[in-house]
DNA sequence: AGCACGCCGACT
DNA sequence: GTCGGCGTGCTC
């Protein structure tokens, strides 16, 4: 017997293995490892994925498979053995690294439905409810209030439940059809035609000369009712034939030729391509400041892999996949170019996925999930921005695509490129210590001078009396570039400074009620709403402790920026990009091209604006608060302080005009603003190793996070407490725990938290260790309601 | 996760 | 006596 062994759609611990089936004879040629299946687990039907076809089963009694649900498998062995790798690593299930290599279209949607067996009678109150229909979704039965109804017809023989599986996405497919007469029976039969048939006739007619050609339906302008019509009187036959989907709406894009490289370029370039002749693995870390020309040496690597046959697959942070970049890659590759981020839809993202498995494009530029493009050949994985925070998902399967990029490489030896103007820690102190080739670009093309950077310190401000939120001297300036006509942008580091709603009598907080955190104020709609839990409530008016009418929303969010602003300079205008003003589809484009043709004199927004941004006439750049973000609990936050900072300032001045750049701060002295302004990496490299040394923190040492929770905060801390004193002694004594501590946000959507931080440097057996406590909690009865979630290499302690 | 099976309280 | 509550355990 052929058996296939499957692993079903069902993510919890218990069916986190493969399940066998029988593979039934008709479809033995076709079942392959890698296929999606729709397969019988216990009375249902699910989803699951083909892993390996086989002789012999492990026990006896099999169900068969009861369809494929592909004609060919969606994951190659490569992509299925790199699951492995990815459960391994991230300690998820099986399933979900699957199902993230992925489109979501190919996710399972299922539905239940009744059906009745055969004409005879059920009872009239069940009658009832078919109201004619063959079969009526479930919910609607239950809804009803017939559930024991229905399941006593069921147990009769008389009703049955049919579980329905299917992919969530559809193909698109126009409509084509076809006339099957000859010219000559053509005329005929439009003469023979009764004089009322004027649209048959008409329609008949559009196919004179073509006759046994297919076209589209919509092109022949025929109605859909006069198709049916001339289909049933066999004159004409139809059929659907699948399209893509075009996110670019039919845009043309001129080509280019590649630019000549600069002496530095080539100098940087030349170790990587050496690399793709040479075709081994190898990690680079491309180090080149704003304005080196980083992208043209992806531009001319990729060249290079496809002359060779080969396919590349270059990674951008999703806020910085903006048309400017994916415009520049379409002139350079064509249709060569396969694009995949969140501003699709889910149909244009399955297309774009078909294009790449079918092997119609030769390029992928997409976000984090991109790097699970279904290629066989890849000659190039690019990381661009290796440093942003964005890489790593924060949902199973937790996987940093730098890592993934990484594994690939391995299996195809080809090259990683890792691009960035500022580095993480981890990937610099990699490429010192020589486990990745350093790469660096020092000159911005054609030696554009940086940007000189002005430190304001805003305390002096307000003991100098100015209270407004722009210092003396970035006001000046702007000013200067609106009589210049000059274009400024301002950038409003929004993180840690979300507005709130904040009683100035009492100093009530208006807090979500699930959960330990403050709650976002949405001025248009004036709601309130949780970050973390999605519950949404009607703002107060009066403080709901003090019923004092001094309750505001607070904090500097970019509308209060704009209002200030425009009382300031009434004469401006202003484009405000936030996720209020971006939030339809193609907003953000909208709004960069107006800035772009100079339909306004100053661009305010948070991070989306810190990247790609590329306008000649942009000659300041000022950023309202730089320290926002230093003072949050991260180990991190100095090292993202300085990549905002030198990312932001990299905005200004990039062409003939020379930039200016103001940052505003309350601790003009630290480090990383100071470094920032002077964009000196490698002095902040060494300045925060020797702040990660002390601190033990990455890359010094690696991180495991736990967190514990549970609806009851005693059965999280207790729980938490056991885990601890289960794994110390299981470590070597070089890892650390610390904790357990409740978490930053101690209660998310009413579960308390409770986490403990692992740092280790060498723990061989740490995974499945941490395996052995997930399973723990996860069995049924010892569970008890707690969840425990570990993030290995986390990003976010909170 | 679903779903069935099974064992105890309030109803026709 | 039965309907239905949700604890327990299984899914090839």
């Amino acid at each position: 017997m052929i058996v296939a062994s499957v692993i079903v759609d069902v993510a919890v611990m218990q069916t986190d293995r493969p399940f066998d089936y029988e593979v039934p004879d008709r479809w033995q040629e076709v079942i392959q490892p890698g296929m999606r299946v729709v397969v019988p687990f216990g009375p249902r039907h699910v989803q699951g994925f083909v892993l390996d076809v086989k002789e012999e089963a492990e026990i006896r009694k099999l169900k068969p498979i009861v369809e494929p649900m592909d004609i060919v498998p969606v994951l190659n062995e490569e992509l299925l053995s790199l699951a492995d790798w990815l459960t391994a690593e991230s300690l998820c299930f099986k399933i979900s690294a699957l199902q993230v290599m992925l489109p979501a279209a190919m996710k399972a949607k299922y539905q239940k439905f009744i059906r009745k067996t055969r004409e005879q009678s059920v009872q009239p109150a069940v009658e009832s409810l078919f109201n004619n229909r063959e079969e009526i979704p479930w919910e609607e039965a239950t809804d009803a209030g017939k559930l024991s109804d229905i399941r006593k017809e069921v147990k009769n023989g008389t009703l049955e439940v049919i579980y329905s599986v299917k992919s969530k996405g559809r193909k698109k497919t126009v409509r084509m059809v076809k006339c099957t007469l000859s010219e000559n029976e053509l005329a005929e039969i439009v003469n023979i035609m009764p004089k009322n048939a004027v649209k048959q006739k008409e329609a008949l007619l559009v196919f004179t000369g073509r006759t046994h050609h297919w076209l589209s339906l919509k092109e022949t302008g025929i109605s859909s009712a006069t198709a049916k019509s001339l289909i049933e009187k066999g004159f004409l036959e139809e059929k659907q034939e699948e399209m893509y989907r075009d996110p670019l709406g039919g845009q043309h894009f001129e080509p280019d030729k590649p630019l000549m490289l600069t002496e530095n370029q080539q100098k940087a370039i030349r170790p990587i391509l050496d690399n793709l002749n040479a075709g081994t693995s190898g990690t680079f870390l491309l180090h080149g400041v704003t304005g080196s020309g980083k992208t043209e040496i992806y531009l001319q690597s990729i060249s290079r892999v496809i002359e060779k046959g080969q396919e590349a697959i270059l990674l951008v942070p999703e806020i910085s996949l903006t048309p400017q970049m994916t415009e520049r890659f379409k002139r350079r590759f064509g249709n060569d170019v396969a694009v995949l981020h969140s501003g699709l839809s889910t149909g244009e993202k399955y297309d774009e996925w078909r294009k790449i498995s079918r092997k119609e494009v030769k390029v992928v530029v997409g976000a984090r999930s991109a790097i699970f493009a279904p290629f066989e050949n890849i000659g190039l994985i690019i990381i661009d921005e290796e440093h942003e925070t964005s890489y790593k998902q924060e949902e199973n399967p937790r996987y940093h695509a730098r890592d993934v990029a990484i594994q690939r490489s391995f299996h195809y030896n080809c090259p990683v490129i890792l691009g960035s103007a500022t580095p993480s820690l981890e990937s610099y102190a990699r490429a010192k210590k020589g486990v990745y080739t350093l790469l660096s670009l020092d000159q911005r093309v054609n030696d554009r001078p940086l940007p000189t950077v002005d430190i304001v310190d805003m305390r002096e401000e307000l003991r100098e009396g100015n209270r407004s939120m722009f210092s003396r001297t970035l006001f000046e300036k702007i000013k200067d570039r609106l009589e210049k006509g000059e274009q400024t942008v301002l950038f409003l580091n929004k993180r840690g400074y979300s507005s709130f709603i904040m009683c100035r009598d009492c100093g009530y907080v208006a807090g979500c009620p699930h959960c330990d955190v403050s709650m976002t104020y949405h001025r248009h709609r004036h709601q309130l709403k949780c970050h973390y839990c999605g519950y949404e409530e009607a703002a107060p008016y009066v403080c709901p402790e003090c019923t004092s009418e001094h309750i505001r929303h607070f904090g500097t969010g970019t509308q209060k920026v704009e209002e200030e602003l425009l009382k300031l300079l009434p004469e401006a205008r202003i484009i405000r990009m936030d996720v209020d003003t971006t939030g339809t589809k193609g907003a953000h484009e909208k709004l960069l091209r107006k800035f772009g043709d100079k339909e306004a004199d100053i661009l305010l927004g948070t991070q989306m604006i810190a990247k790609g941004l590329d306008f000649p006439d942009i000659t300041l750049v000022g950023v309202l608060s730089a320290d926002t973000m230093l003072h949050l609990p991260d180990f991190r936050s100095s090292e993202k302080t300085f990549q905002l900072l030198t990312q932001v300032s990299g905005r200004a001045g990039r062409h003939t005009l020379p930039g200016e750049v103001v940052v505003q701060t309350y601790t003009p002295e630290h480090y990383s603003i100071q470094l920032a302004a002077e964009q000196n990496y490698e002095s902040f490299y060494q300045q925060e190793m020797m702040m990660r040394k002390m601190g033990g923190y990455p890359p010094f040492y690696f991180l495991a996070l736990i967190t514990i929770s549970h609806t009851e905060a005693i059965e999280a801390a207790s729980a938490a407490n056991k885990i601890v004193t289960k794994i110390k002694p299981a470590l070597s004594s070089a890892a650390v725990i610390l904790g357990p501590v409740a978490s930053p946000i101690a209660r998310i959507n009413n579960r308390y938290r409770w986490q403990c931080l692992i740092k280790y440097k060498r723990e061989p057996k740490l995974t499945e260790i941490l395996k052995k406590v997930l399973e723990h909690y996860t069995k049924q009865g010892k569970s008890n309601g707690l969840i425990v979630s570990i993030d290995i290499h986390p990003y976010v302690l909170m």
